[in-house]
DNA sequence: TATTGTTATACTCTATAACTATA
DNA sequence: TATAGTTATAGAGTATAACAATA
């Protein structure tokens, strides 16, 4: 069996009705999960947002600025200084939309390909740390449960 | 059925391999939540933080701040600001630990007590609203996995 | 010596408004 | 008139170190 592994008094807390409650469990394990990712893509000189966007500019799908910023939830100025260092890192180039000059495609280089599935790995080794005690069934339920709450959660299309 | 609530943009994006990512879903779900959760909380004059630290105040469980910290995985610093908000409204105390003189103990007000059942049903409203498009069986699911993951996940104890 | 709470500081992330160039 | 990207700025959240009181 696995060890326990946070003090008692975090076990303490565990009967209450805090630790039933969707959004502070996510919270929570949104900050272990960056952590553990932020250290693993680390060794990559990435960090959560930008794998997110290098991986997203990677795809073959040519995302415009926008579009990353509305699948990242992000606001659009924050994708300008993402995109900021990972061109200036050469992993991405903005190409000006031939059918709209006023969008940038992002798409990743050559080298920018090849960081990202390195960074894949990494990635996929801090998602196996973060989740371990679960099973991989139970993975891909949790997978697909998010996908549906990330997606499905409707009238908040903004801030 | 619920209609088409994001832009073409977006469910283009989904094909991609992040949109299967754990730690992207959970930064997505997690951004969704807080905003929905924020906003029927600030009618309380609260925030998803000080709801969740004036919660366990009202537990009955008397957790100290270092207690507060590593449950809701802040920094004690950051404890101090937020019991400092609550206990300047009225809302918690602190009280010193007869047993460890250096400990304070946060316990809920009867003003306290009175906010925080209002306000959980706020709460409640938000969850509500933000799994919109997932059935009660599978809230339920998503919950037990999250609280799996946001208390098992070994080795992370702290920075 | 070690721990709790505290203060101070810096850094990251998020939110808002205004500007430019294109449409 | 509206939209994509950009700049600037402020606020919220997070991380680190040092200190006083207590153990």
């Amino acid at each position: 069996m696995s060890e326990r592994v946070w003090s008692s008094s975090v076990d303490r807390l565990m009967a209450t009705d805090l630790a039933r409650d969707v959004e502070f469990l996510n919270a929570r394990t949104r900050v272990i999960g960056t952590v553990i990712t932020n250290r693993h893509l680390g060794d990559h000189g990435l960090r959560v947002r930008s794998y997110s966007v290098l991986s997203l500019a990677c795809s073959g799908l040519r995302p415009t600025q926008r579009e990353l910023a509305e699948f990242l939830r992000l606001d659009p100025s924050q994708i300008v200084s993402i995109v900021d260092d990972l061109e200036s890192s050469g992993l991405v180039v903005r190409e000006t939309d031939s059918t709209d000059r006023r969008s940038k495609v992002i798409v990743g280089t050559s080298h920018g390909a090849r960081l990202h599935r390195e960074a894949s790995r990494a990635a996929a080794r801090a998602e196996d740390e973060a989740l371990a005690g679960l099973t991989t069934d139970e993975r891909d339920t949790l997978r697909e449960l998010l996908h549906r709450a990330a997606f499905a959660s409707a009238g908040e299309s903004a801030r």
